[in-house]
DNA sequence: GTCATAATTTTGATTAATCAAAGTAATGCC
DNA sequence: GGCATTACTTTGATTAATCAAAATTATGAC
């Protein structure tokens, strides 16, 4: 006989967490202070956690190095993801809820909704491939559809993206890049356009703005 | 500064199971064997949760007799049956699940799903007075609409329903009645209505089948 | 009324998740 | 390269919810 153990919600949040932070700070090891971080719990209960975590195969954590998810991981993680974007879906779509509000409804249901009833929901909002936030929703399957990807220069204003790659391969351009921090898997978003100018305002995940040209803005791909 | 605790979904089930036992089953306590038995605990479990209950002012609890509801722990078991109604309705309704699925799915949803949700979905729903089963959904002040009330004689084949009162008060039929278990409160079920030998065949809770004739049957007012 | 049986309460333990605070290792600045 | 700062781990305690099993109290049949 065998006993089919549900990950704990506890359990869920941490794996979320952890794949969305796998996915936007590069470098093999998620860190215990992200995670710590973005749980809102002490330095102490992450590690504690990491451990059981790895016990039960979500992971593989090494001591003062960080943890990296197992299959399993990823999937339960990717599986939080396609709850917590549906969800937010449909409260947005059928339910008329407010942008703001919704995130933290989402947090609390995606939980206890059941496989069966996520897809009726799924089928339901027609299959929709974004949040309102626009974001990407993993498939039942655990795959993001890749974004299409745009160059920085045609880009929103004020939408956080991802660098995916720099079109320039000349290496005076790329090492200007390097040293400005604009390498692929950052984050960056635009905040200002000024075409007078001809530039367009930065801000680069937590680093001070910055400004570049149209033309070198063009050869830098980005998605998100 | 106030914090408002949330009653854990624990707590909330506890409250709503005591609520509902305390419907069905008439007396002014509600025994601890009962609580455990629905809510497929060991007694020892239920009578310390109902310390527990009972120093958070949800109900009062008298030993080896058993627990009323406070005003408070009404309010709350009712606000649990109304998500549960209305969670019910709209897995039913709108998701297409099956009538035998819906249960177990509202039951953890009840738990996490906002009072704002909930308003949204009950317009959503168009203000529905019963879930699918038939049983009415307590209203945001937490009353529950009385049902009509009908003759046993008019009332559908296989639903539990409530009897209400007795019609004739001769003390000949009162007796009967009682002997037989016919009393305000209890639950009855109609297993076979026979047109030829005019009478019914009843259930009365977990005693034994019995009949009774047309005439007698109008006698008897039932709900639910 | 007296026991046997059933109902309830007590006691002692366990598990998951957490914190605070103390201890240890790594990073990085001059 | 040494020491301050930051990052991480350990330790010991706490809380909610639970069980098993022993102890107690009611109930009911005779």
């Amino acid at each position: 006989m065998f006993i089919i153990v549900m990950p704990s919600a506890t359990v869920e949040n941490y794996l979320k967490c952890i794949l969305m932070l796998s996915m936007e700070c590069k470098g093999a090891e998620v860190p215990m202070g992200l995670i710590a971080n973005s749980l809102g719990v002490t330095p102490g209960t992450a590690t504690s956690m990491m451990k059981n975590l790895q016990r039960e195969k979500w992971l593989t954590y090494k001591s003062r190095k960080g943890v990296t998810l197992t299959a399993s991981g990823k999937k339960l993680g990717m599986r939080m993801i396609r709850r917590h974007r549906l969800l937010e879906t449909f409260l947005v779509e059928t339910l008329g809820l407010d942008w703001s509000e919704i995130h933290d409804e989402a947090e609390e249901l995606e939980h206890s909704i059941s496989e069966k009833v996520l897809e009726r929901l799924d089928v339901f909002l027609g299959n929709p491939q974004h949040d309102p936030h626009g974001h990407p929703i993993p498939t039942k399957g655990g795959v993001i559809r890749k974004l299409p990807q745009k160059t920085l220069l045609d880009s929103l204003l004020g939408k956080k993206m991802k660098i995916e790659s720099i079109l320039d391969q000349g290496s005076d351009f790329l090492k200007f890049a390097q040293k400005k921090g604009l390498m692929p898997g950052k984050m960056i978003t635009i905040i200002k356009r000024d075409k007078m100018a001809d530039t367009i305002e930065l801000q680069l995940e937590k680093k001070s703005k910055f400004s570049l040209g149209f033309k070198s803005a063009e050869k830098i791909l980005v998605s998100g």
